[in-house]
DNA sequence: TTGTAGGCGTTATCAC
DNA sequence: GTGATAACGCCTACAA
């Protein structure tokens, strides 16, 4: 391994004017500057983290907890953290929980020594022991609103109020809402606001798995009923619901109407028959870093200094189908 | 933050013992064993990672890029190796690269120092740069084959084989094959073992993005032209193609045949009636981890002394669908 | 079994 | 503008 030293002694410098001509390039002649980078250059010189990290304090990694990888959910939420997280120098650190409390709570233990703030999706985590993390580490979290804890959420009521309101301008009279996972805190804010937005109560199939098979078997059942339109979770519920539907010979959108919660396997742009309500993710995602980067950043004497931000991030609907009238 | 320094002065020995006690408690006295753990109990203790790493020349990370968080196909590999990873005391950091070779490149200069081996997945990378990479750090490469550097595949070959042939049993006797993304290199691969198996020419569309909505505008340029199976390079695409077809009027699988070449969204299990390639993608995950660690933690003399393994996957057919005769 | 002490590679605080 | 030098927190011979 090339260290400091070893570019120093070929620059003919000490060490201290390497770390510096590395880090605060304006603060060398710009001589010795040239000469202590043609040397890291010859060596190959890459400076080590973990050195750095014990010198400066700061790792330089975020942790990122999930339930789920598979899930089509978090991935974008990923994805735009780490967009975000590289582009202010720090790398992301994933732990899948698989939906385990036990296991979440044991890797946050082992993230905590090793991060230097902490993201949290889908958190099984009790309220205490969240503040309890947050208050040995910057925390934020997504849809979890805990006290003194910062956090990012997307609010999808506005959204599944339009949607209750459109299908009412639509001249629908009855409306399935076809639910997302047993337990889902956002599935049952999400049927009051269509509920609202309808403005008469919605028959709820479910709860069901969030996939393409449940969705095509609550077709079956909801076939028979006399709703004309249906607001599925997700898309991929929407999705198998349109399938089952099909098959059992109602045409999207002629004879029914289906919607879907969200919009992760690119349902909305690809089918002009669903309606769907956008949710801008991996925005949601960078949100989490911004506010995490604020907090460490900040020069000021932390505690009350950098208030506690909470953002929003407000899910929209798409356009109309084609048409959306009930048969 | 607590340091071992604070632990051995309240449990009344010192530093050393605590590191001991710690890591290797074999090697402690019963008695002082239980005085630090409790004394480290107190405190609160947390070690700090850097400092470890940087004393044992072990980050205890490993960095896994992929060119994309948002396609279905990355997560799952990503939760196998991260499984795998966290079993054995290990981090995993993302780097997603967008599909961007310059981002690529520059993530991975940052992970080498960073981890303490790298797991490519879909890399852009020029052979020469990987061997290069990979002789600084271990590397593990998956559905990649570069000299030297182990790797992971998962072969499709002998299942698109064996739907061709099946196929061809069912008694099609024009077949399409809708394929993936531009330049895939498994794209070419699944079409040729497809043919094979089939035993004459297929008809190609695409090359098309796979997502859902292409699936939908290739069935319409696919259902006037008489064939009566189409095979789609992922599972998305063949419930577009379903979908498509569908509100064409045709029934699936009486009248038209449809094959997935993934299921990575659960439609093999949910649907009978579509032919589905099941790839083991998670497993896969797994064994990169499972070679870097192997090479990791020889204790040999590194280089020829810990042959580079390289592992193959099968992926293997769903059963049949329902019916598969053509109408 | 336990303590002492040196070192891991960088950064940062001083003088010069 | 540059060079010593002391941390940073932990691990690990080596000695006792």
């Amino acid at each position: 391994m090339v260290t400091l030293d070893d570019v120093a002694r070929l620059a003919g410098v000490s060490s201290a004017t390497v770390s510096r001509t590395l880090s605060r390039p304006q603060m060398v002649a710009a001589s010795t500057r040239e000469a202590v980078r043609s040397a890291a250059e010859r060596l190959g010189y890459q400076h080590n983290a973990s050195a750095r990290a014990l010198a400066t304090g700061r790792t330089m990694l975020i942790g990122f907890s999930v339930p789920s990888l598979a899930s089509s959910y978090f991935p974008p939420l990923i994805a735009g953290a780490q967009n975000r997280a590289e582009a202010a120098g720090y790398d992301l650190v994933v732990a899948d929980s698989r939906s385990d409390p036990q296991r979440e709570a044991s890797q946050l233990a082992r993230l905590r020594g090793r991060v230097d703030a902490v993201l949290l999706a889908g958190t099984r985590l009790a309220d205490p022991h969240l503040a309890e993390l947050a208050d040995a580490i910057p925390v934020v979290t997504f849809n979890r609103v805990v006290p003194d804890v910062p956090s990012v959420a997307i609010d999808t009521a506005p959204a599944f109020a339009e949607l209750g309101r459109r299908l009412r301008e639509g001249g629908h009279l009855r409306v399935a809402y076809v639910g997302g996972p047993a337990g889902s805190a956002a599935d049952g804010a999400r049927l009051s606001s269509l509920t609202a937005g309808f403005g008469q109560a919605v028959e709820v199939f479910g709860p069901v798995e969030p996939t393409f098979g449940a969705g095509v078997e609550v077709a079956d059942l909801l076939a028979p009923t006399g709703v004309t339109a249906a607001v599925a979770y997700n898309g991929l519920l929407a999705l198998g619901l349109m399938h089952g539907l099909g098959t059992r010979g109602r045409r999207i959108p002629e004879d029914f109407t289906v919607a879907a919660g969200d919009d992760l396997i690119g349902s909305a742009q690809a089918l002009s028959s669903l309606m769907t309500v956008l949710q801008p993710v991996e925005e949601a995602g960078r949100d989490m870093v911004d506010i995490v980067l604020a907090q460490l950043d900040s020069t000021a004497p932390e505690s009350a200094a950098t208030p506690r931000r909470t953002l929003t991030a407000r899910a929209d609907m798409s356009r109309d189908p084609e048409r959306e009238d009930p048969s």
